[in-house]
DNA sequence: CCGTATCCAGCCCGATACTG
DNA sequence: CAGTATCGGGCTGGATACGG
């Protein structure tokens, strides 16, 4: 076993996992999936879901998800053109780890802010000091 | 209830888990906490568990992840000055959604290898057929 | 040892315009 | 409708030097 897989407590550069998780790990990435979860959807439904994501964002984010096979793109020949995005199974079984994720963001953001408001509390009061 | 928690399937720019995510999903906190797991660290033992992180990128990740209210930072007044790092409760809560990211990325990342190569060969296809 | 300060290159991102 | 192409500014991130 000499796979270099970030045993115990050093993360290599190399380590599969580090590269995978800028991929995944992005401003969009989680959302998109989550718009996507109940069946799929065309582009600019996609676009008017997740306000402030700009056309251009939006493209390079569904390249790269469905390059990694989280999902699929399908064109359907009429005209105007519409293409729909739809999850794939590899993306469905990421959407658990990213709910969990999500959910603590939930749940947390409060005791974040009050962590928050001491923190800077402090380092208003070290600045005035000086 | 009018709080403005993401409900369905559209994601509000001032949705505060969205600004939460960004704090907590880059580059390097992930590492951080997982390394800070069993036990406190000082600043160059972590440093040189991550490979490849600089001075700079640490110093302010560990910042964020303090003001967050995710790690306590104590300084050990010797010469030359020692400062600790470890991890709040708050911190070890947010382990857990982020082991499953972890994990997911271990046992997918074959898959998404995969995938990319299926894909770039479709893209290297479709270029070559112009 | 543990940072901060400064500088600079690179790229990312948004805005805009254009195409099939 | 669903993109691509291009351009310019801002911000990030690395290298280096210095301070407590």
């Amino acid at each position: 076993m000499s796979a270099p897989f970030c045993a115990s407590q050093t993360f290599s550069a190399d380590c599969p996992s580090r590269l995978l998780f800028d991929q995944i790990a992005d401003k969009w990435s989680m959302m998109v999936l989550k718009v996507l979860d109940d069946g799929p959807l065309r582009f600019n439904t996609i676009k008017r879901s997740i306000e402030g994501i700009t056309q251009k964002a939006l493209t390079q984010c569904l390249r790269r998800l469905e390059r990694n096979g989280l999902l699929e793109r399908r064109v359907i020949p009429v005209s105007p053109v519409a293409v729909e995005y739809e999850i794939s199974p590899l993306g469905r079984s990421l959407q658990k780890p990213f709910a969990a994720l999500y959910g603590w963001t939930l749940e947390n953001m409060e005791a974040v802010e009050t962590a928050r408001e001491a923190f800077d509390a402090r380092q208003g009061a070290a600045i005035a000091a000086e």
